[in-house]
Formats: structure tokens, C-alpha cells, sequence
RNA sequence: GGCUUCAUAGUUCAAUGGAUAGAAUGUAGGUUUCCGGUACCUAAGAUGAAGGUUCGAUUCCUUCUGAGGCUACCA
């Protein structure tokens, strides 16, 4: 089990008083000052509510664990109200409190389920996200990205920070030519109208075609006897194609007329499945605007002896003191490389807005990259060096394999998403749950079960590591799910809709006295870590601490729903707090599962 | 080759240096009164290998094995 971190601002008053109480004992029993002490869940087998792991005091008490903790012990039940008992067992401290610990406690929280966000802290967080390029469409690895951004965007919120979401469009380069050529060649005027085919879709197509022209031209040339690699760099639509950047980069009115058409597409096409992702962006940045500014920060450093320019004409930083290599930052013909740019869209982004923290939800392939863009900031000097984070997240992989794009391995985002819906759809048509619901509600109800479903199976892996997607599981609706929470989110609205309408008061206070069950206390305790878990989640840019959070929480009230009965619980008092441990515990969901961009509906 | 990330039940995921390594899924059983059974309960099942540091190692260090990624005047 973690320990509860936390600042104390979060805590329940119960870890607050128990955390003072074992200072006061450590310091009047052993004159032990200290300052951070850290309470720990104590396991199920155990009994008790909070674990104090005394071993690290062995030495400076001149005591034995055992007998530290025994004493320890002692001292704070004597001290503290309300602490019923203590164990020990070797060196740990578990202790178990009273009932009306936890009655004050759930009163405190029914206090903060009003508003669930941590007070603002007046610093502002930009988080970029999304990065597509304009070639192609969107696949499974970018749904990671947008809902990761997305949610950690949402939980930053949460957890008090402006946030500022950007996209960095990038819609130039050599792949971006390769479509639009290809479409030269053998689009005969082909439209997403005239085809019926979405914009980004059409344009991917062209993609894929050039780099079938492309390798069929390489094997002519190789069958004439010319080697391999020579073959590749000279295939003369790549050539074409090179040519075309060019052009692109002279302004050729032509290529620009194709290039804005084409980008235009893109757009619309992306437009629609950020919709259905149900992600959005305070400002989308285009590389084709950004790509120029970086040379001035070129040179800047270059006058301030950053960078160095060799014989060329080219220009690098050294970051061996860094442990890192020499670094191109422009060319011999001063034309700008991908950190040129990124170094000018940083800075643009600064004036834009001036937050001088900023996250970069990019994958892990780009670590490198990200690191020399950092010191490079850093060595310029800039009011924003020493915010920059990369949200570095890991592949998505396939039960088949890695995804290629160009072995067409891939897994189309909207494909995948059209695919979450349908099966929603039949899995709640085949137990007729939507029999009263009109057409229109029960496709609302399938779209949030299938993204629901999507978003909770990508957001609840650490988002540092590699995943595997396995489609099957994916669309399951049972255990560790998505759609399991939404049901019991559903469920919980649904006795509490009942509550209500008998004119039962969910959010009143409760009076002391009350025998608690170990599954009400268990959820109580639960429920009381939320606005920790917002904290920790939001320092370490992590949705999947939500999602197991979520999860945990569905799963105690559950456990709970079947030991006990709630509406039809005879003593009032008893019955009144479950009721309110329901509705709390349906709000903690929703409001959790926003975080994560995931809707609860309250019928399904 | 150099740098870097990762390795946990059959499978997919958890575990600030702490107790008997948790879930889910799958498998095998089970649930008097079910307020919504997409639920709940029980059982079997795992730290790649070898060293080291520590009262204590899945976690930190070293080596090995295996799998990714980076190593472009592409983005």
C-alpha cells in the first residue's frame, strides 16, 4: 500500500490530528524532532485505519521497534480522543478510530463535494498537445495523445492552474509534398465531395499512393543494376518531391493553391475527430507560421556565444557539458531544422501568453529531441527555460505487432471510434436498457459508453509506459472498465433520484453516534483521499491515478451496495448516511471521470 | 557500436525502500430479503538471471539475458 501523500491542506482533520498527536509523542518520549512524518493505509489484513512505520526511529530512540511503537502507541491513545485502539505489530503502528471520527469526517466531505477543485493557484500551465501532421489521419497512437493532453489539461484545472491547450499543427515538410504530389499524378481532381471520402482520409490515401509509386520506382532502378541505397535517394519522385518543397518554400503559386486546398481538407477532416474524441484547443499554432521564428533566437545566441558557426556557414550549440553531442540548430544555408522551429514556437508561445510552465505531450521516440531543446533553452537563457516538461508517453502496440503506417498496420482513430459506438450500441440494445429512451438519448448514451469505454482502456496505464491495446478487450464492459463505472455511477443516480423524491435531504449533516459498518468506513476513507488523488495526479501529470481511483471508489461502494441496504434500511439515521455516502460517491465518479473527458450519464 | 527506456500471475495492468507483492480478465466454485445482477463472495496462480547496499529490495547499484526507442543539415 502507497502512503498518503499529501499537503496538509488536503488532509481529513483525522490524519491531521494523528500525524500532530505522534509528533508531540515522538518529541516528548524520545525527543525526536520531526518534521514530515508520513501515515501509510494500513493493509486489509490488518487491522486499522493508518499505519505509522516506526523503523526509521529505531536508531535515535535507542529502542527496539516493537517496543518504540508500543509506546508510541500508548502516547497517542491517551492523547487523541479519538484514536479506539492501537496494534503493533513489528515495527508497525496501525490504529483504528472511533465512529464518530469518520461521522465528522463524511461531514467534512459533504463541506467539499460542493466544489471538488483545489483553490486557484494564479500560475499559469500551457500543455501542448495533439501534433498531427497534415498528411495523413489520425490512428490509435494519437487518440493516446489527445485524450492524455486533454486529461491532464483537465486535471491541472482541477488541481487550481490556468491551462492554456495548444496544438502545434505541423503542416510543412518533405511528407507533406509527397501527398500533394501524389495527388498531382493521379488525383484527376478528386475531392472529398466528389469521393464521399473525409478530408484527412483522402489526403492520407495520396500518402500511402506515393509511397507505393515511390518503392516501385526504387525496384526499377535497382533491377537496372544500381545500388540499393543510391536507388532510394534517386528515385525521381522523391526528387519530385524535393523539388516541390522548394517551390513550396518560393511561394510557387501553384503548389501554395494545392497546398492550402489539400490543408483545408486536412482540417475539416481533423475538425470532426476532435469532435467525436470530444478534445479542444485554446490556440492552434501552424508550423507552416512558426517555422521562420526560431532563426532569430539563432541569432541571438550566436551574439551571445550560444552558438557557434563552423566554416559552412552552419550553426550549433555544444552540449557535451551536458553529456550530450554537437547540435545542428541551422543549416549551411540557413534554412531552420525541427528544434529551430520548436525554439521560435516556444518563444511564441511566451509572448502569446506568458506561462512559464509548459508541457509537451509528445511520445517517447522524441526524448532526445526534447532534452537538447531544454538545455538549449536553458543556455539562451529564456524566462521560460526551467518550466519545460515532456510528457513523454509510451507506444501504443498491437496484439499483432507494432504499428507501421506504411505496412498498413495501423489502427484508424475514427475507425476505432465509429467501432467503440457501434459495439456500445449492441451490447446495451441486446439488454434493452434504452426501451424509454428516445433516439436521440440513446445515441447520446451509446457515443459515452464507447468513448468512455476507449478513453478509461487508454487512460488508466501509466502514461510512461508501453501499452498494449488489445481491441477485444477493449470493448469489454466488465472488471477494470470504463462502462463498469458508468454503471455504477448510473446506479448510484438512480437510488438517490428515489431518495429525493421521498424528500430525503442528501446533504445534511450527521450527528455523532452512529454505529458505523467497516464498509461505510472503508468508503468514507476512500471518498476523504479524493482532493489528495486530484493533487498527486496533477503533479505528476497522471490520469491514470484518477482512473484507479475511480475505479477503487466504484468498487467499495459496490461491495458496500451488496452487504447493506440503503433505501430500505429502517433506522433513519443509518439510512440517511448511506444515502449520503451514495451521492457522494456518484459525484466523486462524475467529477473524476471528467477529469478524464469521460461523461457519466445517469440513465443507462 | 554509443546513449536510453522497459522486464511482475496464462494475459492486461498496480505497488513513496516496508507487513503475507494488489486488481482485472481467464479458470473452478458460490450469492437467504437483489434499493438497477454490466453486481458481490471464495479458490488456485507472478517479481527474467546472478551478485551487492539495507533491519528490510519489485523498487537503489553492478553484470548478464531479452524487448523497445534514439543515435539525419527528415519532421
Amino acid at each position: 500500500m502507497g502512503s498518503i501523500k499529501s499537503n496538509y491542506f488536503n488532509m481529513l482533520l483525522v490524519q491531521k490530528q494523528l500525524i500532530e498527536a505522534l509528533k508531540n509523542g515522538l518529541s516528548s518520549l524520545f525527543e525526536i524532532q520531526a518534521n514530515d512524518l508520513v501515515l501509510q493505509e494500513t493493509k486489509k489484513e490488518f487491522e486499522g485505519s493508518y499505519t505509522f512505520v516506526v523503523f526509521p526511529f529505531t536508531k535515535q530512540a535507542g529502542l527496539a521497534p516493537a517496543a518504540i511503537a508500543e509506546k508510541l502507541g500508548q502516547f497517542v491513545l491517551e492523547n487523541y480522543s479519538g484514536v479506539k485502539k492501537f496494534q503493533v505489530v513489528q515495527g508497525f503502528l496501525n490504529f483504528s478510530f472511533t465512529d464518530d471520527v469518520w461521522i465528522n469526517a463524511l461531514n467534512k466531505i459533504i463541506e467539499g463535494s460542493q466544489k471538488f477543485s483545489l483553490d486557484k493557484k494564479g500560475e499559469k500551465v500551457l500543455i501542448e498537445y495533439s501534433s498531427p501532421n497534415t498528411n495523413k489521419p489520425l490512428h490509435l497512437g494519437h487518440l493516446r495523445n489527445n485524450f492524455l493532453g486533454f486529461s491532464v489539461a483537465q486535471i491541472l484545472d482541477a488541481a487550481g492552474y490556468d491551462v492554456i491547450k495548444t496544438n502545434l499543427v505541423n503542416d510543412r515538410g518533405i511528407h507533406i509534398c509527397k501527398s500533394m504530389l501524389a495527388y498531382q499524378l493521379t488525383g484527376q481532381g478528386e475531392t472529398p465531395e466528389s469521393s464521399g471520402i473525409k478530408g484527412d482520409h483522402l489526403v492520407g490515401k495520396y500518402y500511402v499512393a506515393f509511397d507505393q509509386l515511390y518503392k516501385s520506382e526504387i525496384d526499377v532502378l535497382i533491377k537496372q543494376g544500381i545500388d540499393p541505397e543510391k536507388a532510394k535517394k534517386e528515385a525521381p519522385i522523391l526528387l519530385k518531391a524535393q523539388d516541390m518543397l522548394l517551390a513550396w518554400e518560393n511561394g510557387d503559386q501553384e503548389v501554395m493553391d494545392l497546398w492550402k486546398t489539400m490543408n483545408t481538407w486536412v482540417f475539416a477532416g481533423f475538425e470532426k475527430s476532435y469532435a467525436q474524441m470530444g478534445v479542444n484547443f485554446d490556440k492552434i499554432y501552424r508550423e507552416s507560421n512558426t517555422y521562420l521564428l526560431g532563426k532569430k533566437l539563432v541569432d541571438e545566441g550566436l551574439k551571445e556565444g550560444v552558438f557557434y558557426q563552423k566554416e559552412d556557414q552552419s550553426v550549433w550549440i555544444n552540449l557535451e557539458e551536458e553529456g550530450l553531442d554537437e547540435k545542428l540548430v541551422l543549416r549551411k544555408d540557413g534554412t531552420s531544422v525541427y528544434i529551430t522551429q520548436d525554439m521560435g514556437t516556444a518563444q511564441l508561445k511566451f509572448e502569446d501568453f506568458g506561462a512559464k510552465k509548459s508541457i509537451y505531450v509528445v511520445g517517447n521516440e522524441q526524448d532526445y529531441h526534447f532534452e537538447v531543446l531544454f538545455h538549449i533553452l536553458k543556455k539562451l537563457n529564456k524566462p521560460y527555460s526551467h518550466g519545460n516538461f515532456h510528457l513523454s508517453y509510451g507506444m501504443v502496440d498491437l496484439p499483432s505487432g507494432k504499428m507501421k503506417s506504411r505496412e498498413g498496420t495501423v489502427v484508424d482513430a475514427d475507425d476505432l471510434m465509429a467501432e467503440m459506438v457501434q459495439t456500445a450500441k449492441e451490447r446495451t440494445m441486446e439488454l434493452g436498457k434504452t426501451d424509454g429512451f428516445t433516439e436521440e438519448a440513446s445515441n447520446e448514451l451509446y457515443q459515452q459508453l464507447g468513448m468512455g469505454a476507449l478513453k478509461y482502456f487508454l487512460l488508466k496505464v501509466d502514461p510512461k509506459k508501453r501499452m498494449m491495446f488489445n481491441p477485444e478487450e477493449s470493448i469489454d464492459f466488465q472488471g477494470n472498465t470504463g462502462p463498469f463505472i458508468q454503471y455504477t455511477h448510473a446506479r448510484i443516480c438512480s437510488i438517490t433520484r428515489k431518495a429525493m423524491e421521498s424528500g430525503i435531504d442528501l446533504m445534511n449533516r450527521h450527528a455523532n453516534g452512529v454505529e458505523l459498518a467497516v464498509t461505510e468506513i472503508d468508503l468514507i476513507y476512500i471518498l476523504g483521499q479524493y482532493k489528495s488523488i486530484i493533487e498527486t495526479a496533477a503533479e505528476a501529470f497522471s490520469p491514470s491515478l484518477i482512473a484507479m481511483y475511480a475505479y477503487d471508489v466504484a468498487k467499495q461502494f459496490n461491495k458496500l451496495y451488496n452487504e447493506l441496504s440503503i433505501l430500505k434500511e429502517e433506522d433513519e439515521n443509518k439510512r440517511n448516511i448511506r444515502l449520503t455516502l451514495a451521492d457522494i460517491t456518484g459525484k466523486t465518479i462524475q467529477h473524476a471521470f471528467s477529469l478524464l473527458g469521460i461523461v457519466s450519464p445517469n440513465k443507462m
